[in-house]
DNA sequence: CTGAAAGCGCTAACAC
DNA sequence: GTGTTAGCGCTTTCAG
């Protein structure tokens, strides 16, 4: 028995340290850290006997002791300012399962309020969390670069960010899946396109509908107003009502979100306009639920385990020092469901 | 500078140990660790001084040490099958909110596959890991309590589970939440109810329906079979049309949860059924969505922020040796929109 | 109010 | 193949 404070824990039963193991084996604790680590040079029956004093007294490394010495900790601290929204979450799991998969696990340093001051006093907590790395999923706009550099002294990847800044960055290709889904309307004959945005402090929300100007002005149509939303179903069926409430109907919306999208859907639904039929709607995500929705939502595609991956991968390169500044963006595909047709009287 | 080894980082700046500190301001090493602790007994001339020196060096603790000390890591392991479920991902974020406000952090611990055999190990493994407790969001069945005492060492609360295990169980009232919805339906008017529901490997799943059953026979009512889903909304349209596709169609469904009720409304809507007029459709969950389901869909609200909280409240209780093992059900509310009105003829 | 010593549990480096 | 020594960065204890 070691003499650890014994805590005043429910179960008094102290652990098992490697000592302790020692002296039950009648070896050194070096020998117990070499059977441990599964290293070789040891003699099978030491092993045996070490392996059964481990279990004897249900030994556990102590993973405190272990990252002091070997300065890593094997985890990897994730930056959210909230787990509720579709793209935060499912990127979240991806990353959970690839760090699993490396042997990492993750810590979740959830902050606030992103657009409060306060930013820059988290991140420079962060460097003091037991993380070898840190991955920013950015639903929102912080402040500037400059609070991030707060963070240099650990490795950082950024995902859902402006690809302006001097990190590495993983996101979805923002600009392709808007192009899709607005091209898609233009190729069916719309020429009336409402835009439903998602809030102007997101990064997303802004290069979606930078896009969705872009395609608009590249096919020499005007662009009506941005209708803007905060990515819930709720904005969305404000955006509908206003839409139908408007001198001009258009005769199909973009969405930026899926959730939107449902919204605008539910919004034309109650004032007896049909989708596709009157209103051509498209979002953006392809959600689970997206082919429940009513009528089917087509919908870009984003591939959140991928960034997940991709994130995780990069980061975990770049702790070990391979690692060089990357921007990468993955693609999305359009999924054409049954929200979208041809406009009325073509 | 101390002679820690420089890793073969990015940034080969060392960081400054509490050493490097003491020397840069004069100090001894102990005087440091008691600015670091904001402790009362230093003089405010050597208080900024150290200071100082601190900011100068760009001192931060390291965690790895002092959690070698005090035998804590101020961190709780959230393990869970997966976050793609509603439930799960919003439980976690209401758990790393509540666990970051008490100045823990949030570990993730996923496991691949909880009906598999590696449970046990996985959770052997747990007790090595850099926390201090454990709340295990099952979402699924674990084959036995047995593999649960392996988690014996750690404080550990349990989520959405058997309330018969010896442990500290916190979770939605689930029996109270369903007899909400068929009563609900009952009260309307309604006789022939078919109930979907999720999973045979959820508990949750298992309790809403033992609900339903329990209230359609003290209701005298005969009990239809029940169509198993899996939580997705796929399953829900797949339920939706071999409800639609039986000899006897039902007046009303209840979906154990909101995404397999909107699979089935859109189901309905696919053949022409209106909702309500021919059939009635309630939810589980209240997800931020049902608002904005065609039509708004009544669904019965589960508190998640409640669960997670208060999850996080027993854990830490119980890390600090305040503990008593507890169960805790968070009661539920229904939100009736408009998926549901009397049967057709009544 | 401040410092010196000791040690948390583990492992790299070097004996033997 | 195995043991000994030393030290990671910090804090608790005891002296001054």
């Amino acid at each position: 028995m070691n003499s650890t404070t014994p805590n005043a824990h429910s179960l008094p039963r102290a652990r098992a340290s490697i000592n302790d193991v020692a002296i039950h084996a009648g070896v050194s604790a070096q020998t117990v850290s070499r059977v441990a680590n599964s290293q070789t040079n040891v003699r099978p029956a030491t092993r045996d006997r070490v392996l059964a004093s481990m279990q004897a007294l249900g030994y556990r490394p102590n993973s405190a002791a272990r990252n002091l010495k070997s300065g890593r900790f094997r985890s990897i601290g994730v930056v959210t300012f909230n787990l509720r929204t579709l793209g935060n979450e499912r990127t979240l799991d991806a990353i959970a399962f690839a760090a699993a998969a490396a042997g990492y696990t993750t810590t979740l340093l959830p902050v606030a309020d992103p657009t409060q001051v306060d930013v820059a006093g988290a991140f420079g907590r962060l460097e003091e969390q037991a993380v070898d790395g840190i991955i920013l999923i950015m639903s929102a706009e912080v402040g500037s670069p400059d609070e991030l550099t707060l963070t240099a002294g650990l490795p950082l990847v950024i995902v859902d960010s402006d690809a302006a800044l001097p990190h590495t960055i993983v996101d979805t290709d923002q600009e392709q899946g808007a192009r899709l889904a607005v091209e898609h309307l233009l190729a069916l004959g719309h020429r009336d396109i409402v835009h439903v945005s998602g809030p102007a402090t997101s990064f997303s929300a802004k290069r979606r509908a930078e896009a969705y100007r872009a395609v608009m002005s590249e096919a020499g149509l005007p662009v009506p107003p941005i209708i803007v939303g905060d990515w819930s179903a709720a904005s969305g069926l404000a955006a509908g009502r206003a839409i139908a409430a408007s001198e001009r109907m258009p005769t199909a919306v973009f969405a930026s979100n899926d959730q939107m999208a449902l919204g605008v859907m539910s919004a034309f639904h109650e004032l007896g306009l049909s989708v596709p039929g009157d209103v051509s709607v498209v979002g953006f995500d392809d959600a689970d639920d997206a082919e429940a929705y009513w009528p089917p939502l087509t919908s870009v595609h984003q591939n959140f385990d991928e960034v997940g991956k991709s994130a995780t991968r990069l980061l975990i390169a770049t702790i070990d020092g391979e690692a060089e500044t990357t921007k990468l963006l993955i693609p999305t595909q359009l999924v054409v469901r049954a929200s979208t047709s041809a406009p009325r009287g073509r």
